[in-house]
DNA sequence: TTGGAATATTAACATTGTTAAGTAAATTTG
DNA sequence: CAAATTTACTTAACAATGTTAATATTCCAA
């Protein structure tokens, strides 16, 4: 349907322009000038819009690692997965927030019982780096379920403690926020690859 | 005052009944049996109200964290702060959502223009065990800002994507959640370490 | 006793998500 | 071509929300 995107766009033109509370459906009506009523044919309610939403968030990320395949060495690569991550929550906190921090597309997800089929897979790349990271000597031999959990914490705790202003009177210039983050994700990389510990301490 | 308390217990107790959505001041006036606008003569609107409660959330985490002070060692500190955050923020997913998750206390604060005491205080404490931990070699040495940040994002990531249901595809069995971010920070501990070095890889 | 401050309530406003009922146009069916 | 039905959309309304203005009640000092 057109109108299904046009009732998207509208809905993340305000949510990033006004913010998560200010998208309303009289708002979203208003801009794609249909009445109220008519977003209820093609949502059956807001919630299902966050959840399309986040659904486009996990394309969009997608997309924006694309590059990321002709990266042969896996450490590196997982360096590289890390910093589009932060870059990626930096430049897009909406989508983000919809993605990895708001509580409603997940609620809708459960109640329509289908899978977080983006999520799992940007999972399973991540998980894929890891475990070749293992086998190839970088990382320390052991369960690279936990190890992938760990990466990906590391990196969401940064991402969201940012967007969500958790970090201002630690990194108080906002312009040194993603270099800061950045500096924390070298720190991380420094200390979880086994073939820089000659050089250490 | 006597009511404020009232107020704030009652929030708090719809929080954590029925969500950050279901708290609202006729509700809240139900409770103490009051009326909905007897609410806004101890407070100025919603939102110092959730300010208010996530100050509390700081004081119940002080106090969760007595103990720590008796530790010796600093890396085993460090180790028993990371496990205590992640206990604290399974066993208060509602404080915890208003201290480091939700905007709305945040808005709060900078338009108050009052500082985030507690949080700062908190954040101090840990900065001050990572640089013991430096310089009596347990960590390598470097900037002791930064590796506090690391270490605070780390056990934040877990905790977030937990409560906010970002893990359940990954750890299916509610009852392994804590155990799998405890096995987590268990791995992330190891890599840091540099006295483990010898025993690894 | 009276007057004013402190404390509380009633009534209302605008805004929200959502639904029921109705309309007008397009399409199918006879 | 006319009648019936489906599609696409709107108007009007409901209950719930945060919040405010105006009003009432209580309490205590002069």
């Amino acid at each position: 349907m057109e109108i299904r995107k046009l009732i998207l766009d509208a809905s993340m033109k305000l949510f990033v322009e006004e913010g998560f509370e200010n998208v309303t459906i009289r708002k979203i009506a208003d801009l794609i000038e249909y009445s109220p009523t008519t977003v209820y044919l093609y949502f059956k309610d807001k919630d299902e819009i966050f959840y399309s939403l986040h659904d486009i968030g996990f394309q969009k990320m997608h997309e924006f690692n694309h590059q990321l395949d002709s990266i042969q060495n896996p450490l590196l690569r997982l360096h590289k997965m890390g910093e589009n991550y932060l870059r990626f929550g930096m430049e897009n906190p909406e989508y983000y927030s919809l993605m990895f921090i708001n509580g409603e597309p997940m609620k809708k997800l459960i109640e329509l019982g289908c899978d977080w089929t983006l999520g799992d897979s940007a999972l399973a790349r991540l998980r894929a780096t890891v475990s070749e990271c293992m086998e190839k000597g970088y990382l320390a031999k052991g369960d690279s379920y936990i190890a992938s959990l760990s990466v990906w914490s590391f990196v969401h705790g940064l991402v969201s403690l940012a967007i969500r202003q958790r970090l201002e009177k630690f990194i108080s210039d906002e312009k040194m926020l993603l270099p800061a983050m950045e500096q924390s994700l070298n720190w991380f990389m420094n200390n979880i690859d086994i073939t820089e510990r000659r050089n250490a301490g």
